[in-house]
DNA sequence: CTCGGTCATGGTTCAAG
DNA sequence: CTTGAACCATGACCGAG
């Protein structure tokens, strides 16, 4: 298992999500589940009356009882199931429709759009570049793609903090409070070509991030060998500290919360712009 | 015998079909006795010792050995045949008692409630330690409680992977694959109890997490004072290399979404823990 | 993108053998 | 016991807005 199959994960089972539902992120199978039980408001009793079934994608229909419980638990909203309507054939709609939207709905951002557009430029730039890298460019494709799908924030942090135009204006214009501090802390790292490029091969060889073992060694020796090239370059360049604090800022890159503005805008773009390069 | 025959025929046996099932166009008595089968692991000896006997409608259930071997050659699925399930017995009770039960939105202790209890007790134990830390139970109170409620889940993650007892069990049946996955990732990093204590002063310890300047530039004395501690241990036992990658791993120690099961779990409980410590 | 419904194919049940 | 007809539940798939 990695990291990339959980990003995509039923939060309910953790079999492989097809999005939100119910303003949970789960699979087809849980989101059914969870429709039918409310709907015939059937209440389960647990098969072994202690209420602690596992529920993963083996399990989830041993106990529904300990399914609908977990599907609660993680926040799946009763009230986003709308009534039974009729066979597709009949076209009788109802208006309580409008009862049972679900209320968790992201503020898309209306980032003037030429700002949107530089912005774009900049990640696209920063994609491009990473898949470059000394490093990563020797990762096979399918895997690259996985990868880029999880960091690209953490290569935009970087590369943007440490950009040669000032891009401060487009940064305040996107409202994004956390995207502006982010950014002026990543700044602080004042970082030079050289160790850019080292961090982001620690960005971009992450082997928790591996689809398989195989590239799971690879990746982890491309890290090791990142690890070794930073501390030798710092080390002769300053004092070693430098070295630590390098690697502790990495921490500071990702996003800290899945609705800041950056992520809203591209993330969905992301995959496509990946399939371009 | 016609083509329609032909085509709705059992495979196995030549009775009428009824559907596909294992991957085999076959009737309900052949799918069910394949299932049966593959469930209890039984292993037929043949009736008449030669192994071809005839499998027909008529005589069938004469050597069940033969029968399944015949599943077997025409190509039933072992693997389709799925986990069994809870009985179906008492279940469907009133709607006004689902709705009722219904916690709302935030949902508070989900169903296991003794393992809830001790990962709770683990969770108290992590941030106690965390506020006996040799820096940070230098930081005054109102900081700490501020950065805790952000980091707590960091601390639980670093000690917990390393905790002395066994508690594989309890993070089973919390169903999480990602906490489970975070754990084992987490566990690889092998720390000793004195590097587990400088990192832990690093997660405290984030000048990013700073109420004012003069705060962040204690917690950023403390860092760096940790990280020359940590760099002189490693160095001292080990190699470089091992500096780096223990810094590394403070990554994989953040959530990376919000809603997963230690979040949901604890998120609103970690003030109340903190304003009794 | 996330609601809805559909239906082939999983599952269990239980009288009959 | 095992069998299999009858019925229930599941989830991959598709259309709508
Ligand atoms: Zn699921
Ligand atoms: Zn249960
Ligand atoms: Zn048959
Ligand atoms: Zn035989």
């Amino acid at each position: 298992m990695s990291l990339v199959t959980l990003y995509n994960a039923c939060q309910v089972c953790g079999d492989q999500s097809s999005g939100k539902h119910y303003g949970v992120s789960c699979c087809d199978g849980c989101s059914c589940f969870f429709k039918r039980s409310v709907r015939k408001g059937s209440h389960y009793a647990c098969i072994a009356v202690k209420g602690n079934c596992v529920v993963d994608k083996a399990r989830r229909n041993w106990c529904p009882s300990c399914r609908f419980q977990r599907c609660l638990a993680v926040g799946m909203n009763i009230a986003a199931v709308q009534e039974e309507r009729g066979p597709r054939s009949q076209q009788a709609q109802s208006s309580q429709r409008l009862l049972a939207q679900t209320p968790p709905a992201p503020p898309s951002p209306p980032a003037p759009t030429v700002h949107f557009q530089i912005l774009a430029q900049i990640l696209v730039t920063c994609l491009r570049q990473a898949k470059l890298n000394e490093q990563f460019r020797l990762v096979a494709r399918a895997q690259q793609d996985a990868i880029l799908q999880v960091v690209w924030s953490e290569c935009f942090i970087l590369r943007a903090s440490h950009w040669s135009l000032d891009i401060s204006a487009m940064i305040e214009s996107c409202g994004d409070m956390q995207l502006k501090f982010m950014l002026s802390e990543a700044q602080q790292l004042r970082a030079d070509l050289m160790e850019l490029n080292f961090l982001e091969t620690l960005i971009l060889c992450r082997k928790e991030l591996a689809l398989n073992a195989d590239y799971a060694l690879i990746l982890e020796t491309y890290s090791n060998g990142a690890l070794c090239s930073l501390a030798r370059y710092t080390l002769h360049r300053s004092h070693w500290l430098r070295f630590g604090q390098l690697l502790l800022g990495l921490r500071q890159l990702s996003l800290q919360r899945y609705d800041c503005a950056l992520s809203c805008m591209f993330r969905n773009v992301v995959r496509d712009i990946l399939k371009t390069l």
